[in-house]
Parts: C-alpha cells; sequence; structure tokens
DNA sequence: CTGAAAGCGCTTACAG
DNA sequence: CTGAAAGCGCTTACAG
C-alpha cells in the first residue's frame, strides 16, 4: 500500500500477481486483455477498494474527465438553473464539475481561468470580460476547448450559446399588438447590458415592422424592482398614458405592476403588463405575469453538449451554435384579446 | 515546450537558466531561493506565460487546493445559497471547488463519492444515506477530511453541521403563544425527514413547557404546498378551528394560506399563520409570513470553514460543531400581539 | 542557496 | 495477450 494507507495500482497488481499495466488495461476496458485476467483484476480490484488516483490518471492520461465552469457568481436563480443544466448533462457523460466564480472583479476571472490549467478537458465561461481585446486568449491555454454563454464576443475564436433577446421581444410585441394594443411603452435596462440592448432592439424593430409610423416610448431602468416602481409611475404621469407596458425583465415588471397597484390602476383592464425571463415569482403576483420565458438549465446544457462535441471532435471548425429561442407565456396581466391571433 | 504547446516548468528552467527545482521553489515562495534568482524566475515564468500543471503538482504534492461538495441535486435555492456560503470562503483562501450531484439514487452518491480520490484535499457532504451503516467508509478514502452538512449520523465519525431546527420551531412557539394563541396546529413534513422531525419535536416540547395540558394538534404534510392546501382546508373542518397555525416549511404555510383565502377567512384576523425557512417567497405573499429565517448560506460558510481547519489541523480531535440558529421573523401573517413579549 | 535525482500513481508505445 | 520501461510535470529530501 502507498502512504497514508490508499491503495494504488501497484497493490492490485502484485494482489493480482499481474504487471501494472495489465491492471490499467483491464481497469479501462482496453481489448487486449484475455478475459479471465480482466475478471481477476477487476474483482481484486473491487475487493482491495481501489480507486485510481484522478491528478495521477490525468498527468499521463491528460485527460482529467472534468469540465471547468467560471461564472461571474454562483449566487441566485440565473446561474442556479445554468448549472442544473451543465450538471445534467455532465453527469450523463461522467464528467466532473469544477466550478469557478469571481465574483465581479477582473483580475479575478483571469486568475479563475489560468487556475484550470491541468484541471480540466474544457471550459465554460460566462464572462463580461470576454470582449476585452486579448481577455481571453492571455489567460486561456491554447487548445483548451471554451463555450462562451450569453457573451457578446469580438470575433469568432470560441463559440458562443446565446439567448435570442431580440427574437423574443419581437415575438412579445406580436402578442401585445395582436391583442389590440398601439401604446406600448417599454422599459429598458442598464446600459451596456447586452440582453437589455437586444431585448429593446427588437422592441424598436417590432414598432418599425408592425405599428409603422408610432414612436418608440422608452423610459429607463436598470434591471431592478425599484427602477421598474420608479419607471411605472413616471408612465403613469404621461398626458395619455399607455395601454401596454413591455418591461425589459420581469423583476422590472413587477416593481411596474406595484406602482399600477398603488395608482388604484387595475392591470390587465386599465393597462397591460408584460416582462421577460419567467422568474419563479411571475405566476404567483395578482395579476399574474405575462413573459417571455427563458429556459436557462436548457442554456446551460446546450453550452456543455457543444462543449463536449468540441472535446471529443478536436480541431473541427465549428458552425456557431444557434440561440436559444425564449417562449411567450401568456398570463393574466397581458391576456391574449378575443378572437386575436394567437403570438 | 510540451507538446500541445503548453510551457512545463522545464521551459521556465531552461529559459532562466537555472534548474526545475529552483524554478519550483521562487513559484512556491520557499525561503531558500536568492531574492535576484528569485525575481528573474518570476520573470521569466511570467513572460512566458507559465501556469503550472495542477495534476502533477497535485500528484507530488499530495494537495489539490480543492474541495469536493457532494450534493443530492444542484437545483433550486437551497442548494444555490448552500454552494454560495460554501464558494465565499472557498474563494476567500483560494480554494477550488468540485461540486457533485447524484440526483438521488444511493449508488450514484457513492461513485461521486469514491470519484472524489486525488481530486480533493476535503470533502463537504449532504447526504441522507449518511447513517446507513458503513455507507460513508465503504465509499471515502481513509483519512479524507469530511464535513457532514445537515445530515444525521449515526456516530460521530465526522464533525456534522446541522440546522437547530428543534429551537427554531421552539422559538416560534414561543412567539406564537406569547402573541396571546392557545390552540395551535401543527402541520407536520414528511416521514423519515430529519429536519420534519426536529421541528415537530420543538412544536410538542413547546406546547408540554408552555401550555401544559394542552394536547398537541398536528396534521400530516410532505413539505409540498398541495399538502399545505390540504391540511389547512382539514383544519377548517374541525368544529373549533385553531387561533394559529404553524406549518413545518413555508411552502406548506404558503399552500394553507390559499386555502384560508379561500374559504375567506382573513389572515392573521381570523387565524395566525406561520412556517419555516424564510423563502423568498415569505415576504411577496399577502399578508407577508412570519418565519424561522435560517441562512443557508451561513449553514455552507460555516461547515467549510470547519473543513479548512480539519485539513489543516490533521487529525486533531473535533469538537462537534454548534448548530446554526434560526431566527424569527415576524410578519404580517401571524404579528406580534400589542403588548406581548417579544420571542 | 542550488542542482541532480527520485518519486508521486498512473498510461502507453514498444517488444516479445 | 503481457510486461518492462519511459514518461506525464511537478515537488522535495539529499548532497554539496
Amino acid at each position: 500500500m502507498g502512504r497514508g494507507g490508499t491503495i494504488t495500482i501497484k497493490d492490485v497488481a502484485r494482489e493480482a500477481a499481474v504487471s501494472v499495466a495489465t491492471v490499467s488495461r483491464a481497469l479501462n476496458g482496453h481489448e487486449n486483455v484475455a478475459e479471465d485476467v480482466r475478471r481477476m483484476v477487476l474483482e481484486t480490484a473491487k475487493r482491495l477498494r481501489y480507486q485510481p488516483h484522478a491528478a495521477a490518471r490525468s498527468l499521463s492520461s491528460r485527460s482529467t474527465q472534468t469540465i471547468g465552469v467560471v461564472l461571474p457568481d454562483l449566487y441566485g436563480e440565473f446561474f442556479s438553473e445554468l448549472i442544473r443544466g451543465i450538471d445534467g448533462v455532465a453527469r450523463g457523460q461522467g464528467r466532473h464539475l469544477l466550478v469557478s466564480s469571481y465574483h465581479g472583479a477582473q483580475e479575478g476571472q483571469g486568475a479563475a481561468l489560468r487556475a484550470m490549467r491541468g484541471r480540466v478537458d474544457g471550459l465554460l465561461v460566462l464572462s463580461p470580460y470576454a470582449d476585452q481585446p486579448g481577455f481571453l486568449t492571455d489567460n486561456l491555454p491554447v487548445g483548451l476547448p471554451v463555450v462562451m454563454i450569453n457573451t457578446r464576443l469580438p470575433n469568432d475564436v470560441y463559440p458562443v450559446l446565446n439567448v435570442d433577446n431580440h427574437g423574443g421581444a419581437l415575438a412579445m410585441m406580436r402578442h401585445l399588438i395582436g391583442a389590440g394594443h398601439r401604446r406600448i411603452a417599454f422599459i429598458g435596462g442598464p446600459q451596456g447590458n447586452f440582453d437589455a440592448a437586444e431585448r429593446e432592439r427588437g422592441y424598436r424593430d417590432a414598432l418599425a415592422e408592425l405599428l409603422p409610423g408610432t414612436r418608440a416610448w422608452i423610459v429607463p431602468g436598470n434591471f431592478d424592482e425599484a427602477s421598474g416602481m420608479e419607471a411605472g409611475t413616471a408612465l403613469l404621469k404621461a398626458e395619455a398614458r399607455p395601454d401596454a407596458v413591455f418591461a425589459a425583465n420581469d423583476v422590472m415588471a413587477l416593481g411596474c405592476l406595484f406602482a399600477f397597484n398603488e395608482a388604484g390602476l387595475q392591470v390587465p383592464r386599465d393597462i397591460a403588463l408584460a416582462g421577460f425571463d419567467d422568474v419563479p415569482l411571475a405566476r404567483f403576483v395578482h395579476p399574474t405575469l405575462t413573459t417571455m420565458r427563458i429556459s436557462i438549465a436548457e442554456l446551460g446544457a446546450n453550452a456543455m453538449q457543444r462543449l463536449l462535441h468540441d472535446i471529443q471532435a478536436g480541431g473541427q471548425p465549428w458552425p456557431e451554435p444557434d440561440p436559444l429561442t425564449p417562449e411567450l407565456v401568456v398570463r393574466n396581466s397581458a391576456p391574449t384579446r378575443e378572437g386575436a391571433v394567437r403570438a
């Protein structure tokens, strides 16, 4: 036995009276082992409770069977769902997950990326710094397969899995307009936020296409509840208030709903309201919130699948993966009008 | 350079014109390196973008700088919060996190535990199988530091971080009784669930101590919303309904609240209601829910701290860690009575 | 303070 | 089908 009482491949070899090479082959299911020898080795390994040492195996086989996941944070529903999706695929393939968060700071993320050397076979990265020139290439080992998630990339060095925010916003606008709304205001998201910008672009494009001549009506927000409340209050001050409000995310829609309730307005009778994301709360508020559902877990699962494909395929050229399509969820805050066309 | 274009310690040594031993010492901050040599090595390593190979380092140093986290699942708020707490401490100490979920099946967990060999310096485990004889010892390398989380253990082989569910239930009962309630019903949790059993025990002990002679009034539940609804409906059918209901968790309390609303009862005027956990929804429902808050992130952080201590301390004897104390959160569903003593 | 060498526990050509 | 040996990229006594 090795020091510390752990069983090594040598112990198994000695006990089974074969060479370590044979033990290794038997355990790894190689073809070139006599059937009876294999059985005997397997049984010996089991009896000794032998468990291969992962670091040693990684070092010689140059494969770790683990995938690194580098995220800004591990907190909250979004990342939780993302990890769930990633984990589901990983388990199915017998891969381990090395998760790493860097809590915002750019230098922290560089370190997190560099520390992955020798620990993982590939990397899933969600990063706001990804579009900084050289950031990825400076910190990532060359040749390591990487898939980016929900990230704007300056070039196509790595495949990216995004959400089709533009298409989702278009779909919501089609729904609202189909339900008869014409004066539709939009509550925007934080400056520089990619998701928010894409959703706003979808709003504008829908107006241009479906209600030509209508002016865009956009109030600022920053994705939190308070900003949604403020936006809602501001909208009610307009001489002619909107007949529908589309918030760039659910949390702001919830704040907006609160403002409408405070003002004594009835949603959707007096004013319709829609969000984006389908947060868990969306189905619990009154009225329940019409929104675009994004399956974050699916996003994670797709990214993982793509990464595993890339790891196995080696350096094949990669077609850009399809973005994830959000799904319209019609609830009570913005119902489909009787007889109107379903979006 | 090594194959694949990666830089190894040899490359740094050659470039710096010293031995690999010196490079290793300089990089690891050992004392016995001349200051100018160290500077030169560090600079060379930086210039070459050298990053030590984690597996190689682990193999020779017998330390991985990573902590394994084995959970039943990665899904939902509980595990998300737990991981957040764990991650916070891990980052502070420069440790990586290898997370593993086994989705319920016992065999899956055994495999997850065994696969940790050579990957981690210690393990954080949350397991419903932990009290099965031999389960832990059969699957865990001897000598590997382990801390269990929220687990009932047959003996004290490993330290356990638990939540003081019994004390929490006592505190809630003190609050309800202090608010003047006398007919307090309890909605129980799933059979065999440790948390649920402890909370029920707290309920019973509080009755025995504070309202001697009162019979316990317990309706079954299984922690989900539907069972809370059923329990609430059942309670209203009693000839004399309770004046307060204490549900073993918030989700059931929410279901119960729904049942009361349906029946036209006003909470808390007609009947008070309390839960346990402080889920995010608790502050959004009407009326807001009085409950016991458990800081799951703190539970995770404490467990991680303890584990790191054990890793560093070697085989010291471990005092059982203190359980986490839940905190009473008084909201509108069960307010403190005017003039009543605060719990 | 520095280097040559052994060793960590595996895998994998290379011979046979 | 099997074994002896080299090698993966580090760290760390051991000499000097």
